[in-house]
DNA sequence: CACATCATTGGGAGCGCTCCCGAAATCTAA
DNA sequence: TTAGATTTCGGGAGCGCTCCCAATGATGTG
């Protein structure tokens, strides 16, 4: 291996580099954590054999201690839902994550949901794993154990979706889904549209709950009739979407609020299905705004948010309780806009 | 903390359980690593304390002297590129390395690539990080450091892809993207397609490479004329679907090959807008399989691959290569299936 | 009953690092 | 020049574990 490899000499330790440079264990030490009390020249000595010797400090001794590993953990529970009806969501999210890990130095050791009969043993494994300073926490059905575990354990923690629980001990980062889903709603409204149905997501997830709240409020604000016959209960998927478009049509709504975009492009091919024309017969909103919702005809309306953002600001909590940056629990909202296309009907084209 | 809670706690340790249950820290160790030479009631009461004091080994210490983590990194450099455009693709591969790493004990690092700026800064943190007892790289360029250094430093990895070089040296898993693309331009000929364009994917990552080499391949064994005007360079993008298919249809294809389904979308995209009807007029093909090939319009025909198992399988490799079990670079190639649905022609409706 | 044999147990050494404290070197000022 | 202040440097202790080897106890044999 060359001298000027950028390879790592996994054999070479502290002791070996103190020889070399002709100083003491201490004093590379000191050097490799940029810390002060060296003089410029032992430093630049020191550091010169470093690089010669392309030594890389042992994590593991490391960690042994300081107590730090350098690692966070980010925990995606319910991947198989989210993974097969929006595989768009948690990759831009973990690139969020990944954005400032990355630039703070740190690493992310990802646990996926498995399989509900290992559910258990999931569990215990991500808890009982004593490599990380921190954890994220995404998507994670109510009755989880991570938050009641992380907050027995003192362990920094950040959610990102709003908690059902504990609200204000608990970090977290999301949108405001219910204010989100009034509006668009209520954009549906200002259309002339008087029978609204919608579509939900998953009723177990908050972000499910939140976009039902805005829906009835939207509608109660209106003056309009709140039919619960209107409400379909779906689980952001797509078969959601269009089985209860089938339910919602049989009302006779001349729109449809679908909880998620991969929700509404079940809706549209149920109403294709049934000759139903959109946006002329029945509108169609979603929610979520995925790269192809521009792709898909009519062009969907819906509601952005800033996904990557959200993973990011995560990071940023998480690294900052970590470093004892803060050390009350931090909660951010991030802003959505409502993007207007042409499913709606208040474009034409 | 009560007792029986499956909170881990971080302070107790070996010593600590050794004295409660009265033997030594040796004996706990065995106790914990399922060693022989315990009898069993002394086994017994230490795993009751064990259970107890809800004890969990600390990994670093334990990383320390044994020199293994469990932990394997998993390596995506492309992201920005991969996501954006095949955001199933990767978290699909993912969920196949954590269902192995899950049932074999390990975690597993990620690393995501980032901004060009930021390569360099990248490579040497995933090169430098000595957290990981081997590591999976998926979709890296083929000017990637990682393969050299991987290599010289005796790490064990496995590539999902075909490498470019030291093909023997290096286990990989991939599919035949060459005999599957030959499978499905074959097929559009059998169809009674005479010319038969591509939009190519990215020429530097080597399933491209093979996708075009198998298009190449089909053409000759037909006896169709080899036009490299057919040929439109791309890079599994929704752009350059959309761009070459009006470069092709200029030319006058009757079908298009493209290299990924997303790329079958652009084309799909500019065929409408030149109001050039699929199948009839322009026969498309994709390759991927991706959950919404079946819901566009017409259906797409493509290219079946195990991308779960994709995952599974490199993990596989890498665990075995890590325990020792296997010595010798592991090759494997998973099997594709041609999927025909409507936008071939192959079927009417 | 003495002695060899085998399973079980205990404790020292050491993995590679950080942290602390005391020693050495250097600088400052009278 | 010398005492004192300040900066730089060195080495011991210890983080929590595994691994090795020696000690102990149990069992069997002639």
């Amino acid at each position: 291996m060359s001298p000027q490899s950028i390879s790592p000499n996994r054999s070479v330790n502290l002791e070996d580099i103190a020889a070399k440079a002709g100083v003491s264990r201490s004093t590379v030490s000191r050097v490799v954590n940029n810390e002060p009390h060296v003089s410029a020249k032992t430093r630049e000595r020191v550091l010169a054999v470093i690089r010669q010797e392309g030594y890389t400090p042992n994590p593991a001794a490391r960690a042994l201690v300081t107590q730090r590993t350098q690692v966070i953990g980010v925990v995606i529970p319910q991947v198989p839902i989210v993974l097969f009806e929006d595989a768009y969501y948690f990759p831009m999210l973990l690139q969020g994550i990944s954005r400032v890990t990355h630039a703070r130095d740190y690493a992310m050791l990802l646990w996926l949901g498995q399989s509900e009969e290992e559910e258990r043993r999931y569990y215990q494994r991500v808890i009982s794993n004593r490599l990380m300073d921190g954890v994220i926490i995404a998507s994670a059905a109510a009755d989880n154990p991570f938050i009641d575990h992380f907050l027995e354990t003192n362990t920094p923690f950040v959610l990102v979706e709003r908690p059902d629980r504990y609200q204000d001990q608990i970090s977290y980062v999301t949108i405001d889904n219910e204010s989100a889903a009034y509006d668009v709603v209520t954009h549906l409204v200002t259309l002339g549209r008087h029978r609204i149905g919608t579509v939900t997501g998953n009723l177990t997830i908050m972000d499910g709950v939140d976009r039902l709240a805005g829906y009835r409020r939207a509608l109660s604000d209106s003056g309009l009739l709140m039919d619960e016959a209107l409400i379909a209960e779906g689980d952001f998927t797509y078969r959601a979407g269009y089985q209860g478009a089938f339910r919602l049509l049989d009302q006779g709504v001349d729109a449809i609020f679908a909880a998620s975009d991969i929700t509404a492009r079940g809706v549209f091919q149920a109403l294709q299905e049934r000759q139903v024309q959109v946006p002329d017969d029945v509108a169609v909103v979603g929610f979520d705004d995925l790269p192809t919702a521009v792709h898909i005809s009519p062009s969907l309306t819906t509601v952005h948010h800033p996904i990557e953002q959200k993973g990011a600001d995560a990071a940023t909590i998480l690294l900052d309780q970590i470093m004892g940056k803060v050390t009350t629990p931090q909660q951010r909202i991030l802003p959505t806009h409502l993007v207007i296309r042409k499913s709606c009907g208040a474009m034409t084209g």
